[in-house]
DNA sequence: AATGAATGAGTATTCATTCAT
DNA sequence: GATGAATGAATACTCATTCAT
């Protein structure tokens, strides 16, 4: 369809320069449209920009919740659903850049499409880590401020995505791994030799 | 000296618009001075912007450098270090913005700037997470990948620093509390009960 | 066309105040053209100006080449070709102005293209002699530096064009005959009262 | 004296960059004075150029004049003249790059001064030739426009003047010569094999 | 439905010129 | 008498956006 060809082309477009030094006719030339289509299609510029944010997000959010094994205990579902999460960004990475670089730019226009993704990233995770928490009988976590663990924990994997992108000799499950090892053990037991693996 | 005054006004306005739709015109309006002045004393926008996150960064990694006690045990210099932090960012919020999120924006040309701070805050941790683990006589933490860890952490520092910003309503040493939860005791510690705390 | 029309306007202005005094905003106002589309159809101020000369040099080559009869004696034919230049000269007097003044003042960067119109103008004028010379049987005049003696008459011509602008009630043939009477005849000659007359 | 000081440095200057790309910042550097004293003593930057301009004018007819020796025939003082002239020009480069290339380029701004220069220059040339004239008993010449062949031989001599500066390799003295080949034997008598030389 | 052609509005940057000292 | 410091005003250039076809 028409939309999508320009969608993508926008995406890309977007990941490579950035909201503002995008032009809409580089779009409209990648994506083998005269501009009067996207206008007719998707609105000005910044409709555009909010369009390709949703889309990504969407589109992150499914490969991430199609990741998590909700069977496996909680560990493991946190586990796959890191590796998806690198995965969908080792196979998108102009969506990834798009949603984490660029979006932040526009000053807080398109904060709320961004955020509204990273609260959806951030409720997957409390609720896991709240589940674990109460099958154990503790509670406790929650008053540590889940969602503020949650948020550092989307941020630390968001910062090592970044990382990966510059150092891409690496499987996503290693990945994964490494990330486990800090959130799930915490430095006190790595420094103890108790680490985390995969079950 | 106008020079600072400059700069404070760039830094505001560069936090409030980004790079891109901060205006000359702008910036020497809040800084009460004419724009011929802000291009004697600091160039054309691009050398400003690039002062402004120099200046910046080195104000933020003086702050966190001077909140670390280094004669502390490694978890307590880490709180120390998370605490000085959350306070830079509270009482600087426009620099931890213009750090933060619109250094990115460039078209990568002030990475260089922002990648350099965070190396710098990179390199602070592994040193004391390295540090903790050789003093247990654990090289292992080496292999888990120092530099990725330590990148996972910033980026959960960071993220919680955003966070923080629309929750205002926390200290600065239960902030990093709840990061030294996470990442010194992990989310099985957790779990179990087993909580992080100063002494 | 458009382009036609904007270089008409072009050089107009660049004619009446000069390439630095000239603005895009005057030249687009002047076109009945927008500015953007100045940009588009010709580029920067600098490749405008680069194509005003250009075009009216070769305009003006031409003219002079086709006012030149082939078919008859040397000073004949000088005589005809002095005339088509002044011809022209008085149709395009904002051509004139502009290869002629103007094109100077843009530090050398044009230097180029004037030189080249001149360099040819002066060829032409050098086969002349030189054809008058060998037809008699003495190569002496290129020993007294044919190509001097061309500046020198292109540089007479030029000056008597300006001249003729504040003194036009005079025809082209008459002006045209007094400068044979110069670089045909001499001074010599004129005092001894041997006059050059077309025939 | 400060106000010689300043006029040196303009003319240097102004030669070397034409009348609008010269700054008064580069002035004063070169003078060795503040901006301010600049105004003060000679106003504003119209003013400045045009007092350059009447003080080179003036020193360049000085020198003509006194290369001119009115006691011999009338060829010999138009071929000293010529002499002097060329030998002013290559002394005084930037003064001859002044009067004659930039000058011109301020929309007849000041047209005025230089044209007053080139008509005292032209008076000269009149009176010689007229004199000649009527020594042999002919008034003809003026018929023929005794003013437009002034104008004609004083283009001559600029426009190889600039020629010169190219092709340095050539003496003040046969420079003058070709010149007086071309205007006082003219084309024809050079054909002829009839030459003009010093006696 | 689709586009080539056109523009309004905005921005960085520069300089001649002048105060306050 | 002399200047460092300061600015008003001007200009090239770009780009999102829309008609006329």
């Amino acid at each position: 369809m028409r939309e999508r060809q320009i969608l993508d082309a926008a995406v890309e477009v977007f990941s490579r320069h950035g909201y503002h030094s995008a032009s809409m006719d580089e779009i409209s030339e990648v994506a083998g449209v005269s501009k009067p289509m996207i206008y007719s299609y998707l609105g000005a510029k910044e409709d555009l920009f909010a369009k390709c944010i949703r889309r990504e997000a969407a589109r992150m959010l499914e490969a991430v919740r199609q990741g998590v094994r909700s069977e496996l205990p909680p560990d493991m579902q946190l586990w796959h659903g890191l590796r998806a999460f690198y995965r969908f960004v080792a196979e998108y990475r102009d969506s990834w850049t798009v949603l984490h670089r660029q979006a932040l730019t526009v000053g807080g226009q398109f904060a709320g499409e961004v955020n509204l993704l990273r609260s959806r990233a951030i409720d997957m995770v409390s609720a896991l880590v709240v589940t674990a928490g109460t099958k154990k009988g503790l509670g406790q976590v929650a008053e540590f401020s889940g969602p503020a663990l949650a948020v550092s924990l989307v941020g630390a994997a968001e910062s090592l995505a970044d990382w990966w992108l510059d150092h891409s000799d690496v499987s996503d499950g290693v990945l994964a791994s490494w990330l486990m090892n800090l959130v799930w053990m915490g430095f006190n037991d790595l420094i103890e030799g108790d680490v985390w693996q995969p079950r």
